[in-house]
DNA sequence: AATGAATGAGCATTCATTCAT
DNA sequence: TATGAATGAATGCTCATTCAT
């Protein structure tokens, strides 16, 4: 890491942007002047917008990884690993909305955009969870007819649903803890009563 | 209504453009060149290119709200109805990708660029859910703590991100019917094995 | 003339459009508008946009020509004449914004717009001024140096500026009458002190 | 002050095809060929269209009066100093024939387009001479009856009337000599035969 | 490496004019 | 005659990208 990260002060300023006004909207010039370079110095670290943006999600998102999976290091307990997994992607959600409202907008629109782009860490992302899932499976945790694929997005959909609210500032009502109880239990219980489940 | 109808016909061009391209990469003149019109002709039914974007959305989702109530109207049972809507949706979504894309992906953004618009209809839409999970609760046949803000983000959500994928060309290996059951079960059931519910 | 003289309502209702909105900023359609008929009814009295303005002056200076005519042809005394002209011109300038404005500013236009079109009803009127000078020469009451295909166009210039000002809502504070008296003394007698004149 | 002074440079190719074409049928890209510089390079310099017509107003009239000014400036003798501000102006007119047209056509729009802009230079050039005027009434040269805020109009009408004509190739057969002679005699003398003033 | 002036392709929107009714 | 829906050419302005310094 060079004295003047440059590129990582223009990742930073390139979420503030994108998170604020879309990608779309984001100028070039908006990020140079957030991160305090010229111009053309971006070019010098990007090929283009583009590359800009899916910069933005390898790194934030890689970020998100590592945290995530350095928590979910230090437990062993399918159903505990679900709810820590919940409960760190809302609080991270809650705490950076920027990244939160790149993730659930931005990154929508990437496979449109790049058609040779895959979201190789976003992927890996949403595999911890079905990870999780086939652990708790192989451990006889979780139902066995959950299919994993289904599952992970099902989970990922749901929290990306309940943070795209708090981004649009609606709804706060919800805590992150209340939010991340309910989802858990939602997922893991399901809403039937218990008297009427078969 | 003329025999012509422009009106639908430029709706339904954007809607075909506009999953297509994405909102900012559709040009106005592909839409008019989709609906068979003069581009000037777009601007004597719609205000400007948001305003059509907007009529995509009420329109089609409308469309969505009235095709589901007509279901539902069917049915008394909450858990019959949840499934209804499941799998109904992801019919919808599968059936006609163009609004499957357009609401995932340019849906997103418009809180973003048009400050003073509400997708009410969407809202309406969202809102046939936590209808159905307070009919649940009234009848003690869903859970009391279920807090229906929030469980019917987490089903939306996940229905969203299910579809989503289906738009991407990827894990087409899952039907509809394999998919709703799937979804079905895990927000009913939850995805905890029987035997472990505590 | 017709019991629904459309042509001449065309003509006042673009007056009073060209006036408010300039030729480039006036739109067929407010024309059609203010003289309550369609747009394409327009094409039926006139070939294009230019060919109403035109019709505009030669319509309306033709009719400030007979006026002023009339009132010069009870006079013979070519500086009373002269002073009719000037004080008739105010009056109508100030009368008729709509019709001081068009002559000021759209008339100005004209010949850059269409290269192959003399106002030539314009010439006409600003000619009835050479014409007083002539005689005013023959009679030896206007100094014989005096060149009146200049004077005519100083007269003139000066007269329309004057009632430029009067259309942009400055200077107000002189009355028809005031500015009639000092625009005949100034180019009858000259600004000159009668004392210091050689 | 740039080697290559790309503001000077659109400036003065505005004026030009201002001039030619007139301001709403002058193109950007039309100044930018010009110019020689890319359409983009002139929006780095001016906010808009209007913002490169007002420019065009204040340099080019700024330095008409910076030259009037400087000869003004060695004469004392009211007299002298109307026919060296006639004499000046026709001259300039004549030999500045885009300026002249941009003064006659386009600066009589300008209050209309931009509600918000006077065209401050402008009134500064003529009230030059007004405040000629008002030094020979000081001096008993000039008549105390005469109006300056008239008679600037007066006079400055009928020079821009004169000038006007010029620009569009007709009446040439006056030298700027004899029109400034004449000017200046009929605005100081008046055209009454010096026998019959009263 | 860094700058930022310069580039010029690209597009939403307007509006004079047409023409089927 | 009269209409007004439809047309489509035309253009001011933006902004990602380049490149001379």
């Amino acid at each position: 890491m060079k004295s003047s990260d440059k590129h990582g002060k223009i990742i930073k300023a390139s979420t503030k942007v994108f998170a604020k006004k879309g990608f779309f909207n984001a100028r070039i010039s908006d990020i140079a002047k957030e991160a305090k370079v010229a111009d053309g110095t971006i070019y010098l670290y990007f090929n283009n917008k583009f590359d800009i943006l899916i910069s933005v999600f390898e790194q934030e998102i890689g970020r998100l990884i590592e945290q995530v999976t350095a928590l979910l290091d230090k437990e062993d307990d399918p159903r505990k690993m679900l709810e820590i997994f919940i409960r760190k992607h809302l609080a991270e959600m809650k705490k950076n909305r920027n990244l939160a409202e790149v993730i659930q907008i931005e990154l929508r629109q990437t496979n449109k955009l790049i058609r040779d782009y895959r979201n190789n860490k976003f992927s890996e992302y949403v595999d911890i969870l079905s990870t999780i899932i086939k652990k708790g499976q192989q451990e006889k945790i979780f139902r066995q007819d959950i299919m994993p694929g289904i599952a992970k997005r099902a989970i990922f959909g749901g929290l990306d649903e309940i943070s795209r609210v708090w981004t649009l500032n609606l709804d706060t009502k919800y805590t992150v803890d209340e939010a991340a109880k309910q989802m858990s239990d939602i997922f893991q219980l399901g809403i039937l009563a218990p008297t009427s489940s078969s």
